[in-house]
DNA sequence: CTTGGAATGTCAACAAGGCTGACTTAAAAT
DNA sequence: ATTTTAAGTCAGCCTTGTTGACATTCCAAG
């Protein structure tokens, strides 16, 4: 380590193609973790990754229609089809014909489906938790801080979209 | 919004179910920024994100093995073994017999590897570095040391390995 | 020297979850 | 009345993960 201590080599030392590199391991290596959990999980049930994300979403926006559902997860129609209507045959969703517009379907969790919810997000929160305290609040600061600004710009608005909905 | 000002309702704020919720709304809509510029320069080559994942860590532990290829990536040698042939096929990644242990495969990058190594993180790091740059050193930090309490022990160590490997 | 085990590679089959393209239905909007 | 939009469906394809079975090569231990 040789770094100088001039007034740039400090303050940009964390924006070297090194640092950058290990950060996107980072990411790499704590996506697992973090979808470990609720993967297990869903591995017992005739259910992916992708339930757990419809099922997650459902349960963040009630009431939601296919096509926002669609713009968040980013994925085609028929892509999010699958998924949903397993969910739905499974009697986890439940799909409304709209009242205003007849052709929307909002989507709803039922008590099967926000249970299952509850138990994914339940595994998934415990090892968060375990980080975020490990971490301290500065650090989730931080975090929460640099995953915001990575996200694409539509996405960060989906994002705040969701928080709003919540306070 | 009614928390208490008291000791614990201040300092545990940031471990409630809500925003352990948003953390991980935020972990899965940065991921999909974080893999979206190398993604659509694969899109026109034949190759996925996968090849990318090979590439990088190829790139990171110049030499290594295939099996602890196999342990970093976390998938079953079938599995990286079809990316791998094609990336060894089409003379990006050279495969040599090991000296000591013959069973072994050394794996390199070749002048074109690394060219599509650098093309592919530098459009990944472009993302990150402007992330970091608005979240600035402290963020940063915090970022990073939530991700890594986010792993698994193993992929802990595995990620601290390559850390130390370089400085 | 033979044999057991480890590292690698390969074949086959399968599943999840993305994708495109084409098409239908119903309802809203123009 | 026509066009557009939301949703759903069918068919087929790709990537990337999985198991299981099996061959090869080679080190190491008996």
């Amino acid at each position: 380590m040789s770094e100088g201590r001039g007034t740039q080599g400090e303050t940009l030392l964390y924006l070297t193609d090194e640092q950058l590199r290990q950060g996107a391991e980072a990411m790499f290596f704590a996506y697992r973790g973090f979808t470990a959990d609720p993967d297990r999980i869903l591995n017992g049930l005739s259910y992916g990754r992708a339930h757990h994300r419809a099922l997650h979403f459902i349960h963040a926006a009630p009431g939601t229609t296919v096509n926002n559902l669609l713009t968040i997860l980013g994925v085609t129609k028929q892509s999010l089809n699958r998924v949903l209507r397993t969910l739905i045959e499974d009697g986890l969703v439940d799909s409304r014909v709209g009242r205003a517009d007849k052709r929307e379907r909002h989507l709803h969790l039922t008590e099967a489906g926000d249970a299952l919810e509850q138990r994914l997000s339940a595994a998934q929160r415990l090892r968060m938790r375990a980080a975020y305290r490990d971490a301290g609040p500065e650090a989730v600061a931080g975090f929460r801080r640099v995953l915001e600004a990575m996200m694409d710009p539509e996405m960060r608005r989906q994002y705040q979209r969701l928080r709003e909905g919540r306070g």
